[in-house]
This record gives C-alpha cells, structure tokens and sequence, in this order.
DNA sequence: TCGGCCCCGTA
DNA sequence: GTACGGGGCCGAC
C-alpha cells in the first residue's frame, strides 16, 4: 500500500512550459490541463494498485512566510503567465473529475504541505511517493520515501529518486540537499544561492565539510577562491538556507482513503469541455467506433450495387462520398463513389487506372435514380463539392445534412471542420489520412482499389455516424432553424455560383498592369533618388523603415505588434509632408497592391475550360455566419477609389447581349440594429427614409437635416459603423483623428439621441456574460468566451465581439435567406448568381431578362425576412460590374 | 516549403 | 473598435 503525492503546482508549471501552446477552438489555452491529464491518467493506469492513496497538492494565491523573508521570492511565479493562471480552475476540476483529493493549504506552499504530509505518513504506508517537477523536494527522500520526477523534458515518463539516485545525480545526500541548493541557487523558485558556486563547486564543499553550517564555521580553513565569494555572500546563503528549508509541522485536515478511480461522466464532460477528444478515447471514455463499426465492402458488380442500394431504401437515409481526380469540381473526375447506410459502408469504383471499375454510366444511371428520389436524405461532409461533382455527371442532389456546416454552427469559433478533425473531436477516432492512401501518388485514380475501398467506405461511415451526433446536438442548441432553412438550401445555392464562375476580361487586365508596370518603375527610380541613390527592396516593410527612420532621420509614429516602427498607410499619410518619398511610397504600395493582387493574380486563376474564375465560397469561414470567398477572393475585388473601379470594370458578361446586375441591401446592419433594438428614432429614420448617416450626425450636432454639413455627415457616418463595431471611444477618436474625450462626448451625444440602442448595447453584454454566447435574428450562436477574461483588454475585445456579431450574422442571415429565394425563383431564368460580396449579389443574365430579374431580385433581398424597418435594395444594371 | 508578420483590399 | 483572404518578405526547417 503506497501513498502518492502529486506536487501539483510543480507538475502544471512542468506541464505548461513543456508543452506546445494549445487552445480549443474558441482560444481558451489548454496546455497545461493536457498535459497533466495526460500524465496523471497515465499513472493512474499504470502506476495504482488497489489500495494504493493519493493526494493532489496545490499552491494557494496567498503570500507565504518566505515572501517576508524574501521580496523576490518566486518573483517568477508571481509573474505566472495569464495563459497558464486561466488554466487553474481547470486543473482542479480535472482532478476532482479523476476522484484524487485536494490538498490547498492557506499560508503554505505545496512544498511545505507535501513534507508534512510525507513526514506524517511515511510509517503508515509501505512507501510514499512524491511526484514533482523541481528538484528541492529531494530532500525529503529516504528509507521508503521516494522521489519521481520527469525523464527530460515530457511529462510522462517518470524517473525514480532514492538515496543513491540522488547521490548519483547531484553528488550529495538527500539531507544535504537542502545546503546545496542555497550554494547553488535554483532559478525556478528565485533562490539566490552564492554568486560564482556552482554544482561542481558545491558538491566538493559539501564533500569536504558535510553542511552549510560547517562550511561557514571553517570558512578560514578554505583556501581556494570559495572564501571570498563564501564571505561575501554569507547572508544570501544563509537567507538561502531559510528559503529551501521545508516547513513539516502544517495543519492538514485530510480523511485518506484508497483511491476508488474516476468520475467518468464528470471527466468525459470535462474533456468535451477542454476538447480533448483523443483523452477521452484514451480513458476508455469512449465507445470503440471501430469494433462496433460497419464493415467496408467494395462493390464487385452492378446486380450487386442494386442490392446495396435497396438496402438504402430501407430507412431512406444516405451518406456518400465521391472520390475524384481533382479537388477543382470543374476538373474532377469521378473515380468512384462510397456510400454509409448507417450499418454497412460500400464503395463503387468508377475510374480507378488498375481496374475492374464498374461502368461509369451505368453506375451513374443507378445512383441518380436513388438520389434524385425525393424520399432520400443525403448527407455529406462538405457535401457542395458532392454536388458539383454530381452535377457535372447530371445528377441533381438535394443534400440533407452538411456534417461540416452542422459542426460549424455548433462552434463556428472553430477554424477548422475537416473530417478528420470532427471525427477524432466527437467519435474519439482517428481516420485514415488522405496521406496515408494515396501516397506517392498524386492522383486518386492510381490508388488500389482496395486501398480506396477502405478511406472512402470510412469516410462515408464516419460522416453517417457523425450526421447522428451532430443532428442530436443542433436540436439541443437549437440550431435547427438556421441549418435545415438557410445553412443546407444554400449549399445547393453556392455549389452552382461556384460552377457559374465569373467572366474576366484578361487583356483589359494586362493593359492595366503594364501601364502600372511602368508607373512602378518609375517611382521606384524616384524613389530610390529622393532616399540618397541606394536601392532596397520597397516591398519589405524592414527596408522602408530603415530607409525612412534611419537613413533620412524622420520620427518614427506608431509600432507594429513587434515594436518595430510601423510604416503603414496611416503613418505615411501623417508623415506626407515631411519629405518627398512619403507621397511616392504611398502610391507605389496603391499601384503595387492593386497589380500583384488583382491584376496579376486573377487572370492566373481562370479556368481554360469555361474561360471563367470559379472562386470557392466558404460556409464555414467566418465566425459570425458571413461566407468568405477564396481562390480568388472575389469578396474584395477593388471599389473605393478610382483605379479599383477601373480594376473592377473586368468583370463583365461572357456572351454578347448578357449585362451585369448588382443588388446592394442599403444600410443592412444598420436596419438591423433599429431592428433589434427596437429605437423609436433609428426606425423613423429609417421608415421615412431618410439619410442615416445624416439623420445621425443631426442627432448628435443638435442640428437640422438640413443644415448637416459633410464633415459632419461624415462623423455621423463614422460613429454609426462604431456602433456595430462595439463602440469604443478611444477607437472612435482614432479613426476620426480627435481627442479621445470629444469622441467620448460624441459617443454620448448618440446614446441620447437613440436611447434605445444603448439598452440593447448593455443588455447584448449582460447577456453574453451569462450564457457565454450571442446569437442572431434566426438563432445562429457564437460562443464569445473572451468577455468573461480578467484581462481587460480580452474581455473588452469579447464586448466588441458581443456586439458586432449578432448584427453582422444577421446580416449574413437575411442575404442568405435571400440568395435561397432569388435561386428557386431564377429556375426559369438564364440568369446566373455569380457573387455574393456580404451584402450584395451580383448577376450575370441576358438583357431581355433584366427587367423580370430585377423585380425578382428586388423582392426577394427585401421580403427575406420581416423586420420593425423595411429592407432597401438599390439595384444597378451594366455591362460591367 | 511553411508560418509569422506586415500590409492592404473588401463589407 | 467588427469580419475576412492574400501577396511579399523573411527566417526556420
């Protein structure tokens, strides 16, 4: 029967620093807690028998007796990271979930505890274990007492300390350690030790006289340099002495009993919370996916894909996956495709190089059949790729259950939704990589049958299995409005926008960028000229800042994150007239941004086969609900200025007789906010149809409409974006170059004159502190965790969040909504949606179906959803965009 | 080749 | 002050 005392503290500082930062998805740092759970489950596996105690030691927050001997001591610790202290609360949960008692004693320090609680059991128990990270607990090591520390820098592996470990190790006994830790010092805990001794050193005076007491007393017997330093240092070592000497003599109140094992639903509960999924599979917390998992056939004949899909029709649910040549819809290749009944899984090679593939038609001929059949619900992981593919083969799919959209909405903080990532987060399993399939080879096409058999059979298993949890979940959250109305009908919407492309005109783009090509080079020359005839790189932000802050002596403004003197647009617009190449720098950036982005970029994306750029739109992208728009990014194709509206003019009707259309939802989160806050003035602004910006900034001058002039619309226009953006006085007086107490004077201007927008600003906040989350119009959530931080700043930036994202993610809502309708309605049409930019669809379509289309548009963007104000939709006709 | 950083385009 | 994606640089691998 052994007793086990955890040096807790000890062992989550050990954890924290060994280990990579971690966070779950919405941020919160979790490498501690991992760390230690990793190990302490792993001994309590391995190590325990039954019988066997254990105690789990912490420090308290209270200053100790050391802190009066010493100001420093532990200044270290004090000065513990933010990202480990959040961890705290964690770590005692964890432990409490592993059913290990607590030991936190007021006034003492874990060290003290533990010698205490070793000096008081060590006769009870067959031996005591002490589980730590430092090394000033080997003083307590004996007869049965011993020590366990980590084997380097892991946190599992565990090397054992008795008396001749410790000897072997640090070449003094366990009872002079004490002595040699306050010659030598130990960094971790701020023990000064003796300037110039150290281990070596150390060790041979211990050697030579047995204790530090003895040292001093024959100081004048020492002949070599230690005298001095001994001498002078005197005071620090004895300080020292006291600092390591461990208290024995702490009031415990602890009832010991044998370790009875853990609280498994409380320590499942906890990993879900932590995201620590492959600990729970490790725990045993988890249901072996595999062992009670379908079986993967491959399917050998088309008599036998009949049988298969009958078995599909028997509860008419399916996931399927298609494997491809291409991740590019446009180019992919079907090469076969997998289907999960939700019992068995199957796969049907199509177009493998090293056959016997089933034909493709045929097999093409089957499965449209079976999902064009309105009683089917089809799932899919990231299933608009699916349905481009199918598409391409003539198949229509209506997908039923998107796993990778159900998981975003249920974290959208998440970055990431891959299968295997969701399947190791909420199955506990780990898949079978894409790597590991393919291999050398790059094509799907080359992979062994039987090898393809086994990923894709799995990926369509592990997606019905995750469409079963996933499903389960949003129905607790409610999320179900906003999945089976907007998030799953939009796919369809996005798969065809992604299919139709947008046309670009590609000569028109290269006159651009030549005549910026030569505009380049010349203020290049110019530039080099004006910084004293040395050419460096303009586009490396460390050149430009040497050269300006350096070379030609100019003040430097602002700093980046780094510290390094930041030389962006807004500091060189300050710096313009200062010296001659500011103006020149900032129209070489414009120039070079607008050709290395747009210009230069685009062209190369454009799909030789349709002629067209097929963007990818991303569902999952935004936390707030928004799409995000890659490869290219169409989202930001230029608009404010002069040569970005030229550069947007490429985009224009492919045929001959097609225009371009653009529908523009005016003031969208604006009418949102009247909306949902319900202000009196806000709506009446917005039902007459007044200027808002000018409505606003009337408002906070105290003037007229009439008599608004455009600077001061101008502000109106400013402090009306803050307001969704979670207004903030300092950020406001930023952006508006005024001091901050004027902003803050603007700020309360506004709250006077829309009262009603403040409520809702204070009751979003409260709300979000409660429940930890926010959520939009139709019920979309955003976990903003951030606002409850004891970090000013973090929990400011979680308001900020608060506030922006239900309005924005209204937004998103509502043109998604609208970009659904305006798809079922344009069945008819031969008008195309090709682009969604947050609040604006655009068009491309025959003329002669302009005026029906328009109307259609129109409608649908307004009537999306019924808000307290009306929606407004400005709609412009060109042949460009 | 990858990732962090700086910078900058959009709503 | 919100939400994105991407080009170029630069150091690490």
């Amino acid at each position: 029967m052994n007793l086990y005392i955890f040096d807790g503290t000890a062992l989550v500082y050990r954890a924290f620093y060994a280990l990579p930062s971690m966070t779950t998805a919405d941020g919160k740092p979790t490498n501690a807690v991992f760390g230690l759970a990793k190990m302490l489950i792993k001994f309590v596996n391995e190590h325990l028998k039954p019988g066997d105690h254990v105690v789990f030691v912490l420090d308290t927050k209270e200053k100790t007796f050391r802190h009066t001997l010493f100001e420093e001591y532990k200044a270290n610790r004090a000065g513990a990271p933010d990202d480990m202290i959040v961890q705290l609360p964690f770590v005692e949960k964890l432990v409490n979930a592993l059913g290990i008692p607590l030991v936190k004693q007021t006034g003492f320090e874990a060290d003290d505890v533990i010698a205490t609680l070793t000096k008081k059991y060590s006769k009870e128990f067959e031996r005591v274990y002490v589980i730590t990270g430092d090394k000033d607990l080997l003083q307590l090591v004996e007869n049965n007492v011993r020590v366990l520390r980590f084997a380097s820098m892991g946190v599992t592996d565990l090397v054992e300390y008795d008396e001749d470990k410790v000897v072997e190790r640090y070449g003094v006994k366990p009872s002079q350690m004490g002595d040699y830790l306050s010659l030598v010092g130990d960094t971790s805990d701020n023990i000064p030790g003796v300037k110039g001794i150290g281990e070596k050193s150390a060790v041979n005076l211990l050697k030579e006289y047995g204790s530090l007491n003895e040292i001093y007393k024959h100081l004048d017997d020492i002949k070599t340099r230690y005298k001095k330093l001994l001498s002078s240092a005197r005071d620090v070592a004895f300080l020292s002495r006291k600092l390591v000497e461990l208290s024995s003599d702490v009031q415990i109140s602890l009832s010991l009993k044998p370790y009875q094992g853990p609280d498994k639903s409380k320590l499942s509960e906890l990993f879900d919370e932590l995201e620590f999924s492959n600990l729970k599979k490790e725990f045993g917390l988890y249901e072996d996916v595999k062992s009670r998992s379908s079986q993967y056939f491959k399917i050998n004949s088309l008599e036998e894909l009949d049988e298969r899909l009958e078995e599909v029709k028997k509860n008419w649910k399916m996931a399927f996956d298609t494997e491809t040549t291409s991740l590019n819809p446009v180019d992919a290749e079907l090469v076969g495709i997998s289907f999960s009944t939700g019992s068995n899984s199957y796969y049907v090679p199509v177009g493998h190089t090293q056959g016997p593939n089933l034909p493709i038609e045929a097999v093409i001929s089957k499965f449209k059949t079976l999902i064009e059949d309105k009683r089917l619900k089809i799932i899919g992981q990231n299933i608009k790729y699916d349905v481009a593919v199918m598409k391409k083969y003539g198949i229509d799919v209506n997908p039923y259950f998107d796993t990778m959209i159900a998981a975003y909405l249920l974290n959208p903080n998440a970055r990431r939704f891959s299968l295997d990532q969701l399947a190791m987060k909420y199955l506990g399993y780990k898949t079978v990589s894409y790597k590991e399939v393919t291999g050398k080879s790059e094509n799907f096409s080359d992979v062994p049958i039987d090898t393809a058999t086994k990923y894709s059979a799995e990926d369509s298993d592990v997606t019905y299995r995750l469409y079963e949890i996933l499903n389960k979940k949003m129905y607790e959250q409610d999320l179900t409005d906003v999945f089976y109305r907007v998030e799953m009908p939009l796919v369809k919407v996005l798969s065809t926008m992604e299919l139709n492309g947008v046309y670009v005109d590609i000569p028109y783009l290269k006159e651009i960028s030549d005549r910026y090509s030569k505009m380049l080079s010349d203020i290049e020359k110019h530039i080099y000229e004006l910084a004293g005839g040395m050419p460096f790189n303009l586009n490396s932000p460390k050149q430009v800042s040497d050269v300006l802050f350096k070379r030609l002596n100019l003040k430097p403004r602002h700093r980046t994150k780094t510290h390094a003197f930041s030389t962006n647009a807004s500091v060189l617009e300050e710096m313009k007239d200062e010296h001659p190449i500011i103006p020149l720098l900032l129209e070489y950036r414009k120039y070079f941004k607008l050709k290395s982005t747009y210009l230069d970029a685009i062209p190369k994306m454009v799909n030789p086969k349709t002629k067209r750029v097929h963007t990818s739109f991303n569902q999952t992208g935004t936390s707030t609900g928004r799409l995000s728009s890659s490869d290219p990014n169409l989202q930001n194709i230029p608009a404010r200025n002069e040569e970005g509206r030229e550069i947007r003019k490429a985009i224009r009707a492919q045929k001959d007789g097609w225009v371009i259309m653009s529908s523009d939802y005016s003031q969208i989160e604006l009418r949102v906010l009247a909306h949902v806050s319900e202000d009196p003035a806000l709506i009446k602004a917005f039902d007459e149809g007044i200027d808002i910006h000018t409505a606003t900034a009337a408002r906070v001058y105290g003037v007229d409409e009439g008599t608004v002039t455009k600077q001061m619309r101008r502000v109106g226009k400013m402090v009306n974006f803050a307001v969704t953006y979670g207004i903030s006085a300092y950020g406001l007086s930023k952006r508006l170059g005024i001091e901050v107490a004027d902003a803050e004077h603007v700020i309360t201007n506004y709250f006077r004159s829309y009262p009603k927008v403040r409520e809702y600003l204070e009751n979003t906040i409260t709300f979000a502190k409660e429940k930890g989350y926010v959520q939009t119009i139709l019920g979309r959530k955003r976990d903003v965790l951030a606002i409850r931080s004891k970090n000013h700043n973090v929990s400011e930036e979680g308001k900020r969040m608060a506030i922006n994202a239900p309005i924005q993610g209204s937004a998103a809502d509502i043109i998604k909504i609208a970009m659904v309708e305006v798809e079922k309605r344009l069945k008819e049409y031969k008008a195309m949606m090709i682009l969604q930019v947050h609040d604006e669809l655009v068009f491309e379509l025959p003329l002669e179906e302009v005026e029906k289309v328009k109307k259609i548009v129109k409608d649908s963007m307004e009537n999306a959803v019924k808000l307290k104000v009306p929606l407004v939709v400005d709609i412009e006709v060109g042949s460009t965009w």
